[in-house]
This record gives C-alpha cells, structure tokens and sequence, in this order.
DNA sequence: GGCTAATCGAGACGGTACGTCCGGTCTTGCC
DNA sequence: GGCAAGACCGGACGTACCGTCTCGATTAGCC
C-alpha cells in the first residue's frame, strides 16, 4: 500500500462553493494538517478524530481545512497518501520487483505488505478509511482510485510479466490471483480473525502460484 | 452470513454501572428497537444514524437503549443477529450442503452469500458492523465471536468432510481455504473495487478446489 | 415560624387520582421520607433536591413518595411542619408570652425568630419552601395556611390583648403592624441585603410599637 | 424596581471555562434571548421555563446561551435589567420625586410599584429571579447588587433629604425606615398572604412617617 | 513598492446529537 | 393493598462538534 507516486496537484477537492485559489495556498498550514491528522488518528482512533481537534493541533483555522476538503476522510487520505509518497520506493523503481522468481518476488512483497499492517503508523489511517469508505461511497471512489487501483495493477502486470515468460497458465485469470493474494490477507488485517504474519503471506502465495 | 443460530441470552452487554436485571426487561422495547435499528440504517446509511431517531422511530426512551447496549454499533450487532436468526436457514440443517460434490456445495453457498451482499436489507447493517469493527476492536471481537467465527467454522467443517473422503490433499490447510473464498469477496463487497457476481463466487470456488 | 400546633392527620394530599387508604399506610417510611427531605436539603439545596435521592436515602420505593405527596415542596412542607411541631414551645403555651410589656414581649419572640432564621436546620427548608412558594401558588396557599396565617394569628392575638388594655390606640391596625414587623425581618433573611440581628429585632419592634 | 440605570457593560458573566470575546458578542441574538425569556417566563412561568425553549424561541443555539450565561437565572436577571433600563423614568430625573410633601411622593412611589408588582409583565420574572435568589446566593448578589442596592438608595435619598429640611428627626434609622416601607410591601407580594393595593401603600407610607 | 484581493488564525453562530439525569407511571414479587 | 425495587417513556440538561459565517492581520501576485 505504499509505493504509490504521490502526485501533488488535483489533492482531494473541496466538497462546493466556488472554488479557491490554489495557487495561493499555504503549504505550511497543508502539511501542519495533515500531521496533525496522522498524529491524532494514531492518538484517539478516527471515530473520536474532530475537525476541530486537528485545527487546534495544527494551529490552523476551521476555515482553512473546509476550504480544502469537504470531510475528515479526505484529510485523512490526503494524509495516507502524503505517507505513503514519502516512503522508501524499495530502490527507485516503480514496479513489484521482478527477479524472474515469481513466488519469491510476490512473498516478499506481501511480506512488506504484513509488515506495514501491522505498523501502527500505517495501520491506524488505513484502518480508518477503509473503514469509512466502506460507509461513504464517495470516498471510497477516490481511495480506490488513488491507492488501491494503482497498488492492484502493480500486481497484474507482475503477474502479466510471468504469464509472458510461461511461469502462468495462458488464461490464466490475472485479477482474480490479485484479489486471491490481496483478499485473504486485507479479511484477516480489517476484522483480525487471526494474527497477520509472514507465514501466512508465504502460504497464501504458494497456494495462489500452485493455483495456475 | 446467514445460518448462524441465535442464542438468545448472552446478547451484547452494556457498557458498565450497575448491572439492570434483565428478567425485567420488556421484550417489546426490545424487538421495537432492533427493529427501528435495522430499517433507519437501511434509510439513512450508518453514519447518519443516531440513538435518538432509533429512540423515537421504537416509541422508547432513550435511556432505555443506554440501558441495555453501549452503542449504536452494538444495537445493530444485535439486530443482525435477530436477522440472521430470522432467516430461513436452508432446510432445517444447520450446516453447509454436502452433495458430495464439493466445489458444487461451496458454490450454491457462496452464491447465497453474493446475493445477500447484493440485499440492500443485508447489506446496509452488515457493511455498517464491519466498519465498525475495523474501527473498534471491543465490538469487532463480539461481531467476530457471533457472525464470523461460526461461518468460517461451517466452511472449514465442510472442507474436512470433503478432505475425509479424499477429494481434498491430506496436508490441506482449511483455515487457509476458507479465507481464500471468504477473503475476496469480502474484499471486493466491503471496497467495491468490482461488482459482485456470482460467477466470480464460482470462479473464486473453481480456483480455490484446484488448488488442492 | 415554630410553635404551629402539628396536626398530624390532613397532611399534604396527593395530586389526584384515586385515593390511598391512609389507615395501611406505613409511618416508618413516612419519617424516614421526612427525615431525608430535610436532611438533603440541607445538603444539597433545594434546587438539586430530587425525588429519587429523597426515595434512595430514605430507603423507599419511589411510587411511595407519589402516592403520598404530590411534590417535593408538598414533602418538604410536611417536613417542615414537622420539625416545627418537634420544636420546644416556649413552655407549653401556645400563644405568644404575654407578661404585660408588649415591646419587650415582641423582641423576645422576634430574636427568637431572628435565630431560628440564622439556624441552617430552619434556614435552608424554610427558605426553600418559601422560594418554591413564590413560584407555586398552589404550594404557597398551603405554605400559607400551615405555617404563615396561624403565626400571623398570633401576633395579632397579641396586639389585639394590648390594644385591649389600652397599650395600642382604638383604631390600630394589628394586620398591618404584624406585618410591619415581620416584613422587613423576612425581606432581610430571604434577600440577603443585610444581616439579621437581635439588634434589628429590637429596633424593628421600637419602631412599629411607637406607630400606635 | 423600575428606574434602575441600565448600565450595558459588566452583565452577567458567564460560568466558568475560557472566557469568550465580548466584542464578537451578536447583539441580534443577546436581545432575541432576553425577549424570548421574558415572553416565556409569562407564558408557563419559571419553573417550566427551559433553556432550550428559550433558544428555540429566540432561534438561537443553546451553546450561544450557554456561552453568555451561566443559568436561566442569569438569563432572566439580565431580561428583567434591560426591561427596568427600557422603563420610562418618571420625567427623566433619576431619583425619587421631591415635592417638598415626604408622604405624598412615597405613596406615589409606593402605589406605582404596587401596580408593577400586580403587572403581570414585571410579576413573573421578577418572583422568578426572587425565588432563585433566595436559594442561589451567587445569583441573589448579583441580583441585589444590580436591582435592589439601587433601589434601597434611592429610597434613603429621598429620606435623607427629608431629614435635612427637619421633616424627620435628626435620629432617623433611614435604612431602618426603607425596610419597612419595602419589607411589608415586598412581603405580601411575594407570599400573597394579602392582595396588594394601593390603600395598603398609603397606610403603610402613613406609619412609617408617623415612626419618626 | 504599493494595491488589491484572497487566504489565514480565530472563534461566535445556528444546529444536531450526545450520554446523563430525573419526573412521573407502571409492573413485579414480597409481606 | 401497601411496599421496595426498578424498568419504562419522555424530555431537559449541559457538552461536543458540525459546517458556516464574520472578523482583522497577513500575504501573495499584479501593476
């Protein structure tokens, strides 16, 4: 879920109204926000997150946070993104790795995957939206779109990749894989069934390779 | 996410303060107030429902749902499971087909459970309890404990079944097999990233039986 | 505001509805109602005063209180009137003393007035009672006819007995001279504008007496 | 009780917490909220007076009474002082009349404030912020300080100006003698042991200068 | 380098819902 | 049938935030 480029400009738009001037925002009361967003979020969990609170930590008015974005699950995405564009890109590329291993390439992957879940840096705001977006359509639409589209592409054309050199059947169904990796792991992470561990990213991936 | 029976007792518990004798309690109250639950969230989404409408659509005071459930979450919890009570279980059994034909049974039940997804009367509480639960760990165990945790327990029992006459490997790991159909769906109801199908259930079934 | 003679049995009657049969009714709880009501008000004020606490002290069912009482001024009243029947009268009589010196008669009532007004125990039921009256004609009328017109009586008697021998002109107004006496005395402890003193009775008393 | 300076500034502060910034204060909504509660407290009197009827009234929210009062006493303390403010005064002068006839200018005096006190529109909040006062001694000073200090003052003037043309003895308790003017007055008012009239103004103007 | 207009911090405002408290009624089981 | 206990419906409490709205005071971008 990290990986993601962060691409500055469109952001989350405000909700109405006419529209501000975007070249004369202020990035420090942005940045300050969406900070404070994190910080809070990981402090009190995002039902108890208030528009109000982040103002204050931000030292920002109200104002400021409604000209930019029309709720507290877009300031939260904007936040996620922001976190997920400063992590590390393992070494620059942009793709899955590929080393020709396609089981090895996707545990390691799916290893990371565990590993961010299970950070609670990264766990609280994407708990959240998650759970937001699937109440509220209208940011589930935009979370989709900029983070878990991208990361299931990411999947495809690794898997694409592997079909090409024969390590997947011809028709192999290569959406289906995705969601067969990404399904079992995300069941367990949002309704902790059961711990989230390497194991059980390394089995999931040996049972959905053997699948082809 | 239907099936499971409804044991009438434990119920979820309120939050604290001195215990109130529940052989006092007015079952119709009761009833008028999951009932109220249910039809508000199917009407104005979670997020927009609150304990006084609830309140008011029952014909009930408000402290006489404080009294008894410590949030809105677990009012809801607890109408789902009169629901899931309610609903006819498949033919007086309680567990999952068995046909013999394994990847059969698992797609009649998988399709069930597509077609409830799709039911907006399923849909809306079940989509607000598990946001909910993602959010809120002490109402995700109680969710988990009553709805989760006896289906999971209904597939893996007919994937034994189906390993003990041979149709599945010895080492098959079943907790594994159950989340790998659970799991996508899950992912793809709860994020909507694709519309829910049932020959994606049997494509999902066909992938996880091969796998074997 | 004590020596009223405590007839025990009108009490304050309930609201309405049909009537409790007052031979069953228990005297311990009645007491201990009473008991509580004075001592909470004393406690927490009148205005913080409440039935359930009253119920709770006294170790009584609420419905107890409402089938006897229809207020928690009509409980105070019958409280008060209570603790003036327990009261020490003078010696026995029931009059005000009359030793011939109607000045010096006068300032020994009204000191004694003047004390149980500064006496906390008196203080905070009287006053609630009086507050409550002014707000609640109802309750005033019966406030009135128990506690305030009999001890009008009496000063009136008094004056009357020295208009008689000659100490007071013919044509003097006894109502308004009583009230000249205990007008300002009440308007003084009820408003808080200055201190009550024995010094103020007497002052008071010359006052008035030299009128005539 | 009319004829009090309306002075606009200190009013009556709010409870605790950090204070809000008079200067943003809406003047709309201050004057919406005191008409609002003048107009409720005639219509179901005080003790069913609520805040909440009185924002919905004034079409305020409730935090904007809570922000600028600290009670509903408060509330109808600051309506009665702007109803005195907006009073005529007698002729513009702001004292009692001086005639050079002590007797007359009381009774005139007098009567007007008995026909204020039988004038619905001054009875109901003024018994109301009586009957509070005498139970909430925060309330009561401010009270005091606002409505009666002045008052009494003004009254001890007049007097005092009588004593110095020799109408009354160089002796005079005036403080002692505005009681009793006001204490009987006020003492049938507000325990309607009596109707109030203007005959029972004169007599009494007619004792107390008889006193000195 | 000043002018102008929009953003900014601040926070009051009209509202809505919260979770609590209590009023007054009703029900249950004991005495 | 009175009683202790307490659940019930109703409704006000005082608080917390919502999203909107003014207020100066910066703070750009354009002349």
């Amino acid at each position: 879920m990290s990986r993601t480029p962060h691409t500055k400009t469109p952001e989350t738009a405000p909700a109405g109204g006419k529209a501000p001037d975007p070249a004369r925002r202020s990035d420090r009361s942005r940045r300050a926000i969406l900070d404070a967003a994190l910080a809070l979020v990981g402090e009190v969990g995002y039902n108890k997150l208030t528009i109000e609170a982040i103002a204050a930590r931000a030292g920002v008015g109200k104002q400021t946070i409604y000209r930019w974005w029309p709720s507290k699950a877009a300031v939260l995405l904007d936040a996620s993104l922001a976190l997920a564009g400063d992590a590390p890109t393992a070494d620059g590329r942009t793709g899955l790795p590929d080393t020709g291993d396609l089981a090895a390439d996707l545990k390691q992957v799916l290893r990371a995957t565990v590993d961010e879940f299970n950070d609670p840096a990264y766990d609280a705001p994407l708990r959240a939206l998650t759970a937001a977006g699937a109440t509220d359509p209208e940011l589930a639409a935009r979370f989709t779109e900029r983070l878990l589209a991208p990361q299931l592409a990411l999947y495809e054309d690794r898997l694409r990749s592997a079909r090409a050199v024969g390590q997947l059947a011809e028709g192999a169904d290569l959406r289906l894989m995705t969601e067969m990796l990404l399904g079992p792991l995300t069941y367990r992470w949002l309704l902790r069934t059961a711990p989230l561990s390497h194991a059980f990213a390394d089995a999931l991936v040996d049972a959905v390779v053997a699948t082809a």
